[in-house]
Order: structure tokens, then sequence, then C-alpha cells
DNA sequence: AACTTCGTTCAAATCAAAATGAACAAACCG
DNA sequence: CGGTTTGTTCATTTTGATTTGAACGAAGTT
């Protein structure tokens, strides 16, 4: 199938697989769809129709239409692609890496008692070889906004 | 416990926590670990930390070493973070890419006949669509050596 | 050769993420 | 109002990935 190409992208991402097909089929319709034209064409449920496409709206991925003479609200794709890849760094890479500071911070400090109570030169490599994962750190968070911003330009 | 930082991190790329816990011991460890070691302290299987530590070796994030007059492979993480990095970009986005390519192509081939069958104007517009598709698909390409170099030093 | 220790493999169990669909709410229409 | 259409929610089911552990093989020891 055609969308199998934005299935396996969003996926890369760690996005679900629905989420993929959904924006697929956006992006090569020719015109704006409605819910139940999706459900039907791509033989997903109504659920996981409703909840992909909140998902995608909340990403600016896809946005709403108003069409005349119709009540159902119908989705277009956004061309905006960077925005799936801006999500992913922004809300899945970079608060981990957050996160990671403190948890480093407190490995380092285990590191630094262990060190002071068995006084083995093994320990003091330990310590080396945590504050190297902190060079790695920041290294890491230095590289997102870069990354970002050469994908937005 | 001290290796969530590891298990997050690995998390981030796909790989099972078990590879976070067992490559976090090995790091924070002062010494080369037997199996059974890495068995007990993290409380895993030993098929688990079997299989683990193969891929760990096969990404050549930690290397075995011999310890005189003891007969067990014992492990030691290889500082080189940008290894399991590395094997990321390259083992799982990158051929995901290349094989849109051809996907890419499939698409643009649909979308020409669509057009010059139904020569709707919404058809050329997808016809559009793709091709930017396919620009950003080479942008993410050059992206990815970028990425890796930057990390390599 | 029989016995132990170390490590791998793989079918089955476990677990977590995603999809389903029935129940519900909101908007519209006669 | 009652009835219909549209869309959301969420408990349950499905699916896929990870982990387990029993069985096995290889190497070492007596």
């Amino acid at each position: 199938m055609s969308v199998d190409f934005f299935v396996s992208f969003v996926q890369v991402f760690g996005l679900p697989k629905s989420i993929g097909q959904i924006y697929g089929l956006l992006f090569v319709s020719a015109e704006p769809l409605p819910m139940d034209d999706i459900v039907s064409q791509l033989g997903i449920s109504k659920g996981s129709a409703s909840q992909g496409l909140a998902l995608l709206k909340s990403l600016g991925a896809v946005t709403s239409q108003t069409i005349p003479a119709d009540r159902r609200e119908h989705f277009e794709a956004d061309l905006n692609v960077s925005r799936i890849v801006t999500h992913f760094f922004e809300n899945r890479l970079q608060p981990r890496l957050e996160h990671g500071d403190r948890r480093l911070e407190e490995m380092m400090e285990l590191a630094r008692t262990a060190k002071r109570e068995k006084k083995g030169d093994g320990a003091a490599a330990v310590l080396t070889r945590i504050q190297a994962l902190q060079k790695w750190q920041k290294r890491g968070r230095n590289l997102i906004p870069m990354v970002v911003r050469w994908l937005k330009r």
C-alpha cells in the first residue's frame, strides 16, 4: 500500500502505525477527508482514527477544514513534515536527556562516596568514566537544537 | 537504581531495557564482571544476560577479557558511548530511509498515473507534494552522516 | 568416561503498547 | 421533544516485543 512509506517513517520516531497510515492517506489524497472515509479506506476502527487524528492535530501535522453543507470535520495533511520530527526531538529526546542530568548527578555522588570509602583505584576510574558521560550528555543536548534548526530550513 | 540512567538512554534508541541495565552495571563497575555476577546483581535471567551481552558485543559497546585462573568470560564496558548511537543511526534509521526511496518512487508513479487519468488539479497537487517529500528524504539522508561525524568527535 | 561449570538457544510465558468497539456526549434536524 | 449523525472515551482484546527457564552443547576437571 502507498501509505507504507509513512508508516515506516513515523515508526522511526516511536509513533504508532495508525498515525502513519492516517497521515499518509491524507498526504496522498487530493482533497480533505472526513473521519469515516479514513476509517473505511484504511480499515481501522473509529477509536483509532479519532485518537490518531487528535494526536496529529496536536502536532500540527494535520488541520481540519469546514466544507459547505457538510457537518463533518474534514482533515488535510499539513505538508510541514518537520513538525513530526521536531515533536520527536523536543518531546521524546529532550525530556529524557534532562531527566538524565539528575540521575547522572546521583550516580556521581554514589561513586564519590565509594571512592572515599574504598579508596580503590577502581573507584577512582569509575568516577572518571562518569565525568566522561556527563560531557557526552552535554554534547547530546547541544546537538538537538542544531538538528531541529537545520530541519526547519 | 543507578542503572536507570542507562536504561532510559538506550530506550530512546529503541533498545530493550535489559541492554541498558547490563551496560550500566558494567559501566559503573570497577572491574570486569563474569556473566553470573550480572545475572545475580541485576536479577535477570541467564538467557537475557547472554543475549544482551551478545548484542552489546556486536555493537562494540562491551568487550570481554580473560582473567587468570578463571575460565569465565569477563565483560567490561567500552566507554565509547557513540557506538550505541552510531549503531542506531546506521542500522535503524539509514536502512529505513533507503527503503523509503523505493516506496516514494512507487507513490510517485501512482500519482503520475492518477494525474494522467483524472486530469484533476487535485492530482497535480498531490504530485507536487510527493516531490516535496523527496526533497525532505534527501535532506534527512544527508543529515545522518553529519550527526554521526559530529558525535565521533 | 562420568561429572561439573559456563554459556547459548529457543519455545513458552509475560508484559506493555496499540487497536477495537460499545457506551456515551454533543450537535443537528424533523 | 424523539431520532439521527458525528465524534470521543475508555475498558477490554489483540498484537508484538522482551524475558524466562529448561534443554542442550561445549569445554574443563577428576
